[in-house]
DNA sequence: ACCCAGGGTCATA
DNA sequence: TATGACCATGGG
């Protein structure tokens, strides 16, 4: 009960996210790429490139040399890093036959799919997943992780993909799983960005009354 | 001048 | 298995 009404007290504080930001499956898969560890403002400079560019596709990712599209993704950091992984994600993309093969393939095959792309781990394949294939997956980042443990819901030491399985187990007997989880990962982040916001160095709030994080 | 962001890989022990 | 270095920009 604990986990949906957590869900429950976010949702009624913000509303619905509506989330990916992003117009298409691919600029959701390019967006989970490049923000990794960055936020999302340059991420969107970033994509803002590619799309005056018109280079928000894979084929004219692989088609530009590598220091054109790390020129492209240089507001969003990393990114000789990101070059390589964004190149190495479209690479995979375009052999598996690209969204509407994809689309066909069971939620495990594609995870263990997309992990073995170079660039692309447990956090960036989950986001792929969920916001860019409809799947029922559970995305835990880092604020999931602070805010639970803070609840005393986790300890924080869990490992990724015991904290995912944790989480949908939690959550299996809900109804629409896909938006619920779309939701969730949406209000947990959009909250990081709201509270505390005052103290450098407050981290994410619990939501309790008092928040453990806003002392020291 | 710090701190940190919607992580992941690689080398090392 | 688990720790640490590294990647790099922009905002608070």
């Amino acid at each position: 009960m604990a986990f949906k009404h957590v869900y429950r007290t976010l949702f009624k504080k913000y509303g619905p996210q509506h989330w990916w930001p992003g117009d298409s499956p691919f600029e959701i898969m390019v967006g989970a790429v490049l923000t990794q560890n960055t936020s999302w403002t340059n991420v969107e400079r970033a994509i803002a490139n590619l799309v005056t560019a018109d280079a928000l596709s894979a084929d004219a990712i692989l088609t530009a040399t590598h220091e054109q599209l790390a020129e492209w993704l240089q507001p969003s950091g990393y990114f000789n890093i990101k070059a390589r992984r964004l190149r190495n994600y479209c690479e995979w993309y375009v052999q598996q036959g690209a969204y509407e093969k994809l689309r066909r393939w069971t939620t495990d095959r594609l995870r263990v799919a997309l992990l073995s792309v170079n660039g692309v781990g447990p956090e960036t394949a989950d986001d792929i997943l969920l916001y860019a294939f409809d799947r029922p997956v559970f995305v835990i980042d880092a604020y999931t992780r602070r805010l639970f443990s803070r609840l005393q819901l986790v300890t924080g030491e869990e490992h990724y993909e015991e904290l995912r399985e944790l989480f949908e187990k939690r959550l299996a007997r809900e109804k629409s799983l896909v938006p619920l989880f779309n939701e969730y990962h949406a209000l947990i982040v959009i909250h990081a960005k709201d509270v505390c916001k005052t103290k450098p160095r407050c981290e994410i709030c619990c939501l309790r009354r008092r928040c453990p994080g806003a002392m020291a």
